[in-house]
DNA sequence: GCCGTTTTCGGCCCGACTGTTTTCAGTCG
């Protein structure tokens, strides 16, 4: 783990503790958010606490930067440490159980002494609990529930895993009789690379139709449980343990519903607060007028009674705040919001600014397709050029080709193209970096080439400095265009290599060397949060789908879903580049 | 705890659902 996520996790910690002391709620806020902004962001923290530029992020105060500076400075923090000796961990643990929150929990512990799962359930269970105030016989049953279902969330999911899920579940969903429209909210639309749960919007003609939806959503199958189920929104969990959410409003509120339930939270609420600063308050069911609002009584679930300035789409919304559309993978607080309102929103890669693929492998080593399949998939995506990049001789396993076969293969991909129509193949490979830094082909191999991507595969575990010397000896490679997968790191498995990215950085960008984001789940590597630094440290990058079969073509969404959330635009993207900018890319390093 | 065309104290996003509440607190989105 780095420093960054340790950092974020005890923030985190601190977070929770204030909760259950009871301090002002904002405290907890306020540390919750600096455990995020910690966990996204690229700065190197102790180079920031020897330049004393902490305090300078937003949210960072003097209290929060003392932790930071004595914890990066001794690996400690008293102040922690202290609070932690405050809780008991199994007090802190209870945090996690579904309906259970620092206030019930503080109780339990305060006036029950019960500081561990095992002890509610059995006090649970023994009816000694129901002498407390507020708390009766449903509440118990629904605590009960939670503890035996486990934690809260059951871990985070990767997009891949879920994204069908939730599609299937939208299909369904548009098939129940009011439903005008559905679509995929929250993290998912965001297009995360990890999930919490699935969170879908669905909207009716008139308000009276919600209900029925609602009540139709927890009778489908597969549904485990029911967490929650009211008129406009519900709560289930599938069999899998993924957790669906859905809410349900009025199609004329169908863009005020979309942003609220789109987020992220922290997004929300600055927008929120921007709409305060100009007179108007903002929720799921539009924007208004705040004088006019505070005048209102609004009914729960139910439309407030006056009409909105704007709610029938993002866009008119985001208008009139006097903002331009700002794209769901940007909404993470991020800084999104500052730029938005001073029109420095950046223009990000999508999917049209793409002219090709320059990773992909056929059965030459171990892809499904031939090298005329893949090309014929790739014109049919739209793509102007294709580069064909199979293994190398050490991926015994992968069938990789030695400099023999790998001479013929690229002839046999030139001739193919000197005939194909509407695309151009590169003749490439995907060279092994070996675990020294040495290159699995011969330079004169790798000379006689179009294109060559250089990717680490196995020796994943090596300590930062082998494996920074291992990637910097292939990024300074004359024939080396693109690192693949730089870090070899899996969404849920391993770590991958533990680089020092900004020595990586300065050494892409001296040599002309791009570095890849790898779409292929679970891979998605460089990261996004690599990838925006990549790019602010004057990087090219590469999105890449490393397509194993012609349908994996498809998979560049997730990569350029990484590339968008990390603020990328098309100028530093190379396959972005017309071909002849490409190949000119492609020459000037040798 | 953090922050400042509201400036160094006072405000910090806003609403739905649940349970035990007769007027709202807690938890969650
Ligand atoms: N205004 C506001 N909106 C919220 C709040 N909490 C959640 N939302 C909105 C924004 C979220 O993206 C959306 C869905 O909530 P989730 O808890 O499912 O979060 P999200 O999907 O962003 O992340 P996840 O991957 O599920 O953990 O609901 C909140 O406290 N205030
Ligand atoms: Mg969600
Ligand atoms: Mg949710
Ligand atoms: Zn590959």
């Amino acid at each position: 783990m780095s420093l960054n996520t340790d950092l974020a996790d005890i923030f985190a910690t601190i977070a929770d503790i204030m909760d259950l002391r009871g301090e002002n709620p904002f405290k907890g806020i306020t540390y919750r958010k600096i455990s995020r902004i910690l966990r996204d962001s690229p700065l190197d923290i102790r180079q920031a606490v020897e330049n004393g530029t902490i305090g300078d992020i937003e949210g960072i105060g003097e209290h929060s930067r003392s932790i930071i500076e004595e914890y990066v400075r001794t690996g400690r923090s008293t102040e922690y440490e202290t609070l932690c000796r405050s809780v008991p961990a199994g007090v802190l643990a209870l945090l996690e159980v579904e309906g259970l929150g620092p206030k019930t929990v503080a109780r339990f512990w305060k006036e029950r002494n019960i500081t561990s799962a095992d002890q509610l359930l059995t006090a649970i269970d023994d009816g000694s609990l129901l002498d407390m105030k507020g708390i009766g016989q449903k509440k118990l049953a629904a605590i009960r529930q939670g503890l035996l279902a486990r934690a809260k969330t059951a871990g985070r999911r990767g997009i891949g895993e879920v994204l069908p899920v939730a599609q299937e579940l939208l299909r369904r969903l548009r098939r129940v009789e009011p439903v005008r429209s559905a679509e995929v909210a929250g993290s998912l639309r965001r297009m995360k690379e990890t999930i919490g749960d699935v969170d879908l919007l669905a909207c009716v003609a008139e308000e009276t139709e919600a209900p029925v939806v609602t009540r139709a959503f927890v009778e489908f199958p597969g549904v485990e449980r029911v967490l929650g189920q009211g008129d406009t929104k519900a709560s289930i969990v599938v069999g899998s343990g993924l957790q669906i959410d859905l809410r349900v409003l009025p199609e004329r509120h169908f863009g005020a519903a979309l942003m609220y339930f789109t987020g992220s939270k922290d997004h929300n609420v600055r927008v929120r607060g921007l709409a305060q600063k100009k007179g108007m308050t903002l929720n799921e069911w539009g924007l208004y007028d705040a004088a006019e609002y505070a005048r209102a009584t609004k009914k729960t679930g139910a439309a407030p009674p006056i009409e909105p300035l704007a709610s029938r789409t993002e866009h008119e919304i985001f208008a009139r705040l006097g903002l331009p559309f700002i794209e769901p993978e940007l909404r993470e607080d991020r800084g999104e919001v500052e730029a938005a309102v001073e029109g420095r929103l950046p223009r990000i890669v999508a999917r049209a600014d793409l002219r090709g693929d320059l990773h992909t492998h056929t059965t030459a080593s171990d892809g499904q397709n031939t090298i005329e399949e893949m090309a014929e998939a790739a014109r049919a995506a739209g793509y102007e050029y294709l580069a064909i990049t199979d293994h190398s001789k050490s991926q015994t396993i992968a069938n990789g080709l030695d400099a023999r076969r790998l001479a013929k293969h690229a002839e046999a991909i030139r001739k193919l193209n000197d005939r194909l129509r509407g695309i151009t193949l590169l003749a490439g490979a995907e060279v092994d970096i070996l675990s020294d830094g040495r290159l699995d082909y011969e330079d004169a191999v790798l000379a006689e080439l179009d294109i060559v991507v250089a990717s680490p595969h196995f020796a994943l575990k090596q300590e930062q400095r082998k494996a920074t010397d291992r990637l910097l000896r292939a990024i300074e490679n004359p024939y080396v265009n693109i690192i693949g997968h730089p870090t070899g790191r899996l969404i849920g498995g391993r770590e991958g290599l533990p680089l020092d990215m900004p020595a990586i950085f300065r050494a892409a960008a001296a040599s002309g060397t791009a570095l890849e984001i790898n779409s292929s789940y679970p891979r998605l590597d460089l990261d996004e949060v690599n990838s925006r630094a990549a790019a602010e440290a004057g990087v090219l990058l590469a999105i890449n789908t490393d397509a194993h079969s012609a349908g994996e073509l498809e998979a560049i969404s997730f990569g350029l879903a990484v590339a968008r959330r990390a603020w990328v635009t098309p100028a530093r993207v190379i396959n972005c580049m017309p071909l002849a900018g490409l190949r000119a890319f492609l020459k000037k390093k040798k």
